[in-house]
DNA sequence: GCTTTAAAGCAAATATTTTGCGTTAGAGGA
DNA sequence: TCCTCTAACGCAAAATATTTGCTTTAAAGC
């Protein structure tokens, strides 16, 4: 049904792929987001366009695969000595990456995919984020513990809510007040 | 800088966006997604591609627009007799249209287009009727009374939130416990 | 090494998108 | 009511993008 990303993933197919996602990243900086076409990308990557087409379908799915990938969390959550400054410093760094320009691109390319997939693999890291930073509130003696369904609901829920239909109307005082009704 | 939708709206103009629109609508039942193109939809609305060019730009604009209309209130609010008895029919009703295949193909829709001003229509309307079922409450003299912005963090905002990341996870039991908690 | 094959390249065939220019319908004034 | 003005539309040619059939390449598995 749907293919796997990375059917040999030591060779030339992770290299092409790498190269894509370099191409377009890169270029999503320099070129306005209506000028970003799959032959511009090809030749940035140096591969031809018909590879793209075959592996990613559309230009918009490729660009989902690319938002999902960057949205995989790479540096690890810092540790502030609670849970709710943890999840001040994890959301709020979360906030400002989402409320730029790009951020906002990323939010819109994986939400309008037409493939659930993308989005999933986005909910997948962020619940498993914050269950990290449940598990060091918990090591810490820290207690009650909401669940992590509890904070996506309570914080991420209506911070995503407002990314998307009102991102000027979002403040750290906004995000601060969600993370204290959620942990009351 | 953004046209305004209809600069005539008594004449061609309203009949052409019209004919657009019920052509998207149709088709969107009709065919596969990534089969549905503007020279299609102009053809079945009886207009040449470069009039939906010159005034959407391109489809992805097209189909935000056709979403946002849809997406604004034709029916009135039931009135249940309770502010959550009313809240529970709206959202309810809210979230069994959007969790269907055209329902899902509509949020994607307008969070997946570039420009913010769709999606404020949708808050727009969303807040418009939620503040609707506040009045009608406030009438009854229920009381304490939230605010529409807690209406929306509190249920809004995960229904949303579900809705994009994992719709197949959402039921009505949620949906009712999202009101409980808000409206306590 | 050899064989096998998934994935990439290439190029021709289609399809879509853009653009310049002529036409039309409706808004606003006389 | 008629006239004038112009935004929006139609048309068709040009520019781009997408699809497709076939060939070639490189990596996996023996």
């Amino acid at each position: 049904m749907v293919e796997k990303p990375a059917v040999r993933p030591g060779g030339r197919s992770a290299r092409v792929q790498r190269a894509v996602h370099e191409a377009v990243k890169t270029l999503d900086e320099e070129v306005p987001r209506d000028k970003l076409s799959v032959p511009l990308v090809a030749e940035r990557a140096g591969v031809t366009p018909s590879t793209i087409y075959r592996r990613w379908g559309n230009l918009k799915e490729l660009l989902a695969d690319v938002a999902a990938e960057r949205l995989q969390p790479d540096a690890p959550v810092a540790d502030t000595g609670s849970l709710e400054g943890d999840l001040m410093a994890w959301a709020g760094e979360y906030m400002e990456e989402m409320t730029s320009t790009p951020g906002q691109q990323m939010l819109a390319d994986t939400l309008g995919s037409t493939s659930l997939e993308q989005r999933q693999r986005c909910l997948k890291a962020q619940q498993h984020q914050l269950q990290l930073i449940l598990s060091r509130a918990e090591a810490r003696g820290e207690t009650p513990l909401p669940t992590v369904e509890r904070l996506l609901d309570g914080i991420m829920a209506p911070l995503t809510y407002r990314l998307s239909y009102a991102p000027q109307s979002l403040s750290k005082a906004n995000l601060a007040q969600w993370i204290a009704a959620t942990l009351r």
